[in-house]
DNA sequence: CCTCTTTGGTTTCGATCCGAAACTAACTGT
DNA sequence: ACAGTTAGTTTCGGATCGAAACCAAAGAGG
C-alpha cells in the first residue's frame, strides 16, 4: 500500500528512481541463473523493454556491469559493481528493514512466513512466478556443504543458498 | 516491495492508474475531516499539485464528487459516488485482501499490529503522519454509542470509528 | 543442411504521470 | 488593514512506462 511510497520519501531516495532501486536490490539478491534482464522484468511485473531500459541506465551510471553468458549467446549476466554495493548502503528501504529488525526474531519469522503464503496465493491467481530462496526450493537436494539443483543441473555453494531464483518452486508444506 | 507491483498486474487494474486506485481507496476509508485533496497528498507522500490532478481525473470520470465545505471556503470535501463504490468492487488489491483473509484471525491480528509498529517507526524517521483509525487514536474519548474527538472537537458516530484520520495520534502503548 | 518457431534482448514512440513553481483565494493573527 | 499561512489549482518540463517492431541466437523438425 502506501508503505512503499512512505519508504521511498527518504533522504537518499532522490538519487535513483524507484524502478532503479528495485533493480539494484534484485541483482544484488538473485542467484547467477536469475541475474538477467528478463528475469528482472518478471520479478518487477513489467515488460522486457522497460526492464532493459532500467538496466541500461544503471549500467551507464556504473552501478551494474553486463557480462556475456558463454553458454547462451543471447543472454546477458548482470553483476552489481562496487559502486552499486556502495549505493545499496544508502537504500531508502534500509530504514524499513531496521524498523522491522526491532521486532523480536520469532515475530519476524512468523511475519515473513505468512507474507510469503499470501504472496504465493496472489502469484498463483496472477499466474506469475514467486521468486524464493534456493534453500527453500524443491529443486534443491543437499550435498556436502552445498546442494545440487535439479532444475539448473548445477552445484550450488553454501553461500548461494540464500539467493533468489526465478525458477523457485516451494517445497511441499508439511501437512498441518 | 514488489508485492504491490504484483497486486496491480491483475485483470481489472487497467481501468485506473495506481495513483487513482490509491485515491479512490483513500476517500472511501477516510473520515469526514480527512477527505480533502491535501490530506490525500500527505497520505500518498506526494505534492498537493499532483493530488489535485488525481482527484480531478476521478471526478471527471464520475467516481468522486466534490462538495464545498461551508466551515472553510478554501477546503473541499470529497465523496465517493455510487459508481466509485462499484469500481472499488473490482479493486485489484482485493485479491491480496482475500489472500490475507485466508490466514487465521490471530495471525492476521499479529501481522497488522507489527506492520503498524514498523510503519510508525518509519513515519517518525520521515517526519510524516501515520493515518490511523479513530478508535485507536488518543484524541478519542468514548461517549454513549460514539466518541468525542478532542482534536476536531466533534462527536463521532459509532460507524465512523473505523475510518482513517489525518490527525491520528497513537494511544500510549501499555508498557510491557 | 535448411526452415519455422521460440526466446532473450534492444530500440523507438507515444501516452501518462509526477514534481516544482507560480498563482488565486480564503482564513488567522495582530 | 496588513502580513503570513493554508487549501487548492494550473502549467510546464522531465521521467517513466508499455506496446510494438525489430534483431540475433537457440531449438525443433524434417
Amino acid at each position: 500500500m502506501h508503505l512503499a511510497r512512505l519508504a521511498h520519501s527518504g533522504p537518499g531516495a532522490a538519487q535513483l528512481s524507484a524502478a532503479q532501486w528495485t533493480a539494484l536490490r534484485y541483482f544484488a539478491r538473485a542467484n547467477r541463473f536469475s541475474r538477467t534482464p528478463s528475469a528482472f522484468s518478471e520479478f518487477h511485473a513489467t515488460t522486457r523493454g522497460t526492464a532493459s531500459q532500467t538496466v541500461k541506465s544503471l549500467v551507464s551510471m556504473g552501478f551494474l556491469e553486463r557480462r556475456s553468458n558463454e553458454a547462451d549467446g543471447r543472454s546477458a549476466l548482470i553483476e552489481v559493481t562496487d559502486a552499486g554495493h556502495a549505493m545499496l548502503a544508502q537504500d531508502p528501504l534500509a530504514d524499513l528493514r531496521r524498523a522491522l529488525a526491532e521486532q523480536p526474531a520469532e515475530v519476524r519469522a512468523a511475519l515473513m512466513k505468512h507474507l510469503r503464503a499470501a504472496t504465493e496465493t496472489l502469484a498463483e491467481q496472477r499466474s506469475a512466478r514467486t521468486f524464493g530462496r534456493c534453500d527453500e526450493c524443491s529443486h534443491c537436494a543437499p550435498r556436502d556443504t552445498g546442494a545440487y539443483c535439479h532444475c539448473t543441473q548445477a552445484m550450488l555453494r553454501a553461500e548461494e543458498m540464500g539467493a533468489l531464483c526465478i525458477d523457485f518452486t516451494p517445497k511441499l508444506r508439511s501437512t498441518g
